[in-house]
DNA sequence: ACCTGAACACCGTTCAAGT
DNA sequence: ACCTGAACACCGTTCAAGT
């Protein structure tokens, strides 16, 4: 075959085309060869856009990151630009589960996009009293809790669920009445740690900064 | 060679060797055969006691949960008793980082011990006045508070590092007084985000109790 | 019940050849 | 510059045989 007259793969399109198996197939990831067979082209192709298989999970957490930038709505207020950039975070995770594994895993780096992310929030913390070290901290320290709390949504629903085991009733109890509450309130309970744990930390970070 | 007279091998020991594999090669993980030789048995040997290599993962985080249950001094104030688990919690990760990435994947489950110390707490927070379903709440947003800032400490020191980046001045100038603040005090700037997090995300949840 | 050796299966990656 | 086909390499897992 040889080249094509016109390029028919780009690192973007792996890298969209790969978010896509995974939202797809839940549970077993992709294969290079799927990645192959879903843009029309053989394995050995893909080696002209990506280094490896681990740049094709860059690609997309490049993509997420972007997605993140857009989606946080920008506001005056300190704890309110964290907090909107909080829940555009956690929703570009939830809109695709089965990549927070993956992308948990990669460390984080200072990629175009998340470092322009950071720059942004960090002038906006400086701005309202935090030192350059605090805004640093407080910045990743937010970004923890949201990944951390990404890897418990994405794990399955049932997965703490202590079923009948008779030594651990309270921890059974209170697993049963948070699944309850979540479903009166129509969210997940994982959402309710999430905002619960969330807001508890930006009332902290509040608190912090107004002491001095 | 056929059934030796004493039996050389055990899930935990399997875990426990391959917990040893992981820290003394922070980069490659392991492979079934580096576990086989260390255990001076043959790959195949291994498979009568694990099922697969996940459930190794899987017996390393038992073995971490103990460790993490035994370490958490316990405190008759519930806030105090969260901050020693969550401390603890920590400690046990940052003392074997490159368990970090493999453990987090593993989504997290009702382990025995993990149970236990859910039900410990679950009934310290609820005797505290926090209801049942806010207890859960509260455990599952500080282990994923934890668990993110793990995954922080075991990135690769520099891996924010935005280098001579111009586009992004403020947030170059935050990450370098950070990291000089963290010297200082002799702690690493993951240190300094994990403690002021935690310390934040405590107080407000203590402010919330206080509100009813 | 449990170790061994050999084979299998799967899949990521490479590379010379082609246009 | 970039797609292809074929081969390679690595490694997790299985299984019949042995004690």
């Amino acid at each position: 075959m040889g080249r094509p007259r016109v390029g028919v793969l780009s690192r973007r399109l792996i890298g969209e085309t790969a978010l896509r198996l995974l939202d797809d197939d839940r549970d077993t990831g992709f294969r290079m060869s799927d990645l192959a067979r879903a843009l029309g082209v053989r394995v050995s192709s893909l080696y002209n856009h990506v280094e490896n298989k681990t740049a094709v999970f860059a690609e997309i957490r490049e993509i997420l990151a972007e997605r993140i930038d857009a989606d946080a709505a920008p506001d005056p207020r300190w704890d309110h630009a964290l907090r909107n950039w909080a829940h555009a975070y956690r929703a570009a995770f939830a809109a695709h589960p089965s990549t927070v594994a993956y992308l948990s895993a990669l460390p984080l780096d200072a990629t175009s996009t998340v470092g322009r992310s950071y720059d942004h929030l960090a002038s906006q913390l400086q701005d309202a009293g935090w030192s350059a070290a605090e805004s640093m901290s407080v910045i990743v320290a937010v970004e923890s809790f949201v990944l951390g709390s990404a890897l418990d949504a994405s794990a399955p629903q049932d997965m703490l669920d202590p079923g009948d085991r008779a030594d651990v009733p309270t921890f059974a109890a209170a697993y049963h009445a948070r699944r309850e509450l979540a479903e009166v309130q129509g969210a997940t309970p994982a959402d309710l740690a999430f905002t619960l744990g969330l807001d508890a930390l930006l009332e902290g970070l509040r608190l912090r900064l107004g002491r001095g």
